[in-house]
DNA sequence: GACTTCCATGCAACCGGTTGCATGTCAAGT
DNA sequence: ACTTGACATGCAACCGGTTGCATGGAAGTC
């Protein structure tokens, strides 16, 4: 049977040590106020009675956690676990612990997690929130914030600029001949999905294609496979994708259906997580995620340090990677 | 420009409402306590300074924090999300919020992990720790624990018995007529995979089959892609992966050597996480993931309620989930 | 040797809540 | 009318640290 010690605490400390409760504090916190004599006396007893700073009285009396907050809408999805984890190297980096939260793409759930996360973290970056600009701004009013896409004046974000991909996207498919293709669009609330379908429209409308929109409701390989009908009643010989995954789903419904990728359709996805582990593998517009979440945990720091908010407006590139997936108009 | 508010405490309440500072906590904590009258008049006051409880406060007097940890080593192994929101849900119900750590298979980041949030949770679920037995009973000493996929007397646990699918995939080899398999293995500290090479072994034997361990080092497409040529060495006709991704690896390592699955060669997975999305689409041995993290987070809440330990052990059966890559031996 | 300086340390207030106990009030019981 | 008790509320200590200021002793200066 296991049994758990109770804290050891600071007094505990002191009285081994033979000094003030101050001075322990000290030996932990700015240990060049102490003779060097008195810290290792400090730390021996500290070590002794297995002593641990109490990091929450520690927050309490600093008003430093130590912890910043991410909320992403659905870790299962692939676009986010390498965010995260660059967040979290990059959050480590300055002795910073990252705390997540899964909104499961549902707004209520995303402003109870920010106002559970608000009391313990110093900051919280916010990834493709589905959040109105309005209750974000509103949080932003209560602790430092960081965007990663989503565009909101006078909040510092951090962009992904799908729109450089997405172009290059249209244009490979009209190198190709392609004269009909369609949009499969993603979640109604995600400023990605507003972002890629205007930039497709915009290449397209350039290019002299028709882009017809079938929407896809979340980004998922379901709703991508159920898709499949829908797009092929436009008429279109290719598709791009909200994102991959959506795109996977495509894949599958295309295949089911006996139309062959790319032969008799082309298909391009977004935001490249899938790597070539598709088959026939992805076309697809490339993914700044890591770069994302490194740079949003970097400014949020940065904030925190500086205790100013920046009006800073962080955009990534990103372009088209070529595989297997499209080619001429048949 | 956004300017932050600066918190307010329950004192200023306590002064426009005109009671002493502890109606003002009782009026959130045990509104029973007072008359209605005045708990309306605290809370009409509250609600005009926008006062919100301070976290870290109540966490210090009361020593609860209302939060669990959950540790994982990889978040972008599709193995995890599933279980990271089913514990998510599960301590939703409860009001405890999640704070999820990611160790990237590494033992120190998961000792420093713990002992960072060790303060700010009232317990913790470890899920397929890579933590020796002895760090994990030091930190069992610490807070409450509960374990997933790892098998440690006294603290609590919970599970996946993915035996009985591995046996059942052997099985289902032997009937196919193959009579020397492989198995690619995962993290040599892996609790599961230590399990299923086990659970293979004995299985084969018992069916007079022969079986040889191919490494893989990391549970990864890439690793299991590496694998091909030492797997396709030892001559086998069929084989068994740590797990999905790494089966997705073998898969398309087979597929470049234009070995075809399953004419020429047979596969199976573990954990089935991506479901039918290869192509074939994987033989795999089923997850029971998501009842992991909710019965684990349970199970710590139960702990925590009752103030007591018990040795739990929780054990969740599996099963072969048959596909497209398997068949009979060549 | 007296006076200033500086450094190491202690004292006590503070962070923002919670909670056991004391106090005061009012109504019911006898 | 006096006791009793229930109930609403306030007081003050406490959770475990941090930190501004006071203090005392040793070293430095003339």
């Amino acid at each position: 049977m296991i049994k758990r010690t109770k804290g050891v605490t600071i007094s505990q400390v002191a009285d081994a040590a033979g000094v003030a409760r101050s001075s322990v504090s000290r030996a932990f916190t700015r240990p060049d106020m102490l003779s060097p004599e008195t810290v290792t006396r400090i730390m021996k007893a500290a070590e002794a009675l297995g002593y641990v700073p109490n990091h929450t009285a520690r927050a309490l009396s600093t008003g430093r956690h130590g912890n910043v907050g991410l909320i992403v809408p659905d870790i299962a999805n692939p676009f986010f676990p390498p965010l995260i984890q660059a967040a979290q190297l990059e959050a480590d980096r300055s002795d910073f612990c990252i705390f997540l939260g899964n909104t499961e793409e549902n707004p209520k759930q995303e402003d109870k997690l920010v106002g559970r996360f608000a009391g313990q973290v110093e900051g919280l970056v916010l990834a493709s929130s589905r959040l109105s600009d309005e209750r974000i701004r509103a949080h932003a009013g209560q602790l430092p914030l960081v965007l990663i896409n989503r565009d909101i004046d006078g909040i510092p974000r951090v962009l992904i600029d799908s729109g450089s991909g997405v172009r290059e996207a249209v244009e490979h498919l009209a190198q190709f001949g392609h004269r009909r293709i369609v949009y499969v669009s993603g979640p109604s609330n995600s400023w990605s999905n507003k972002q890629r379908r205007t930039a497709i429209k915009a290449a397209a409308t350039r290019l002299g294609i028709v882009v017809e929109t079938v929407p896809a409701v979340l980004a998922s390989y379901n709703s991508g496979r159920n898709a499949v009908s829908a797009i092929l009643a436009t008429g279109a010989t290719a598709a791009v994708a909200f994102d991959d995954l959506t795109a996977q789903g495509v894949l599958a419904g295309l295949s089911e259906k006996r139309v062959s990728v790319p032969g008799d359709f082309s298909l391009i996805g977004c935001d490249d997580v899938l790597g070539a582990v598709t088959y026939p593998a992805l076309t697809s517009v490339s993914n700044r995620s890591t770069e994302a979440g490194r740079v949003a945990v970097s400014l949020l720091l940065d904030m925190l340090q500086s205790r100013a908010i920046r009006d800073v407006r962080y955009v990534l590139e990103t372009h088209l990677v070529v595989r297997n997936t499209t080619t001429t108009a048949r």
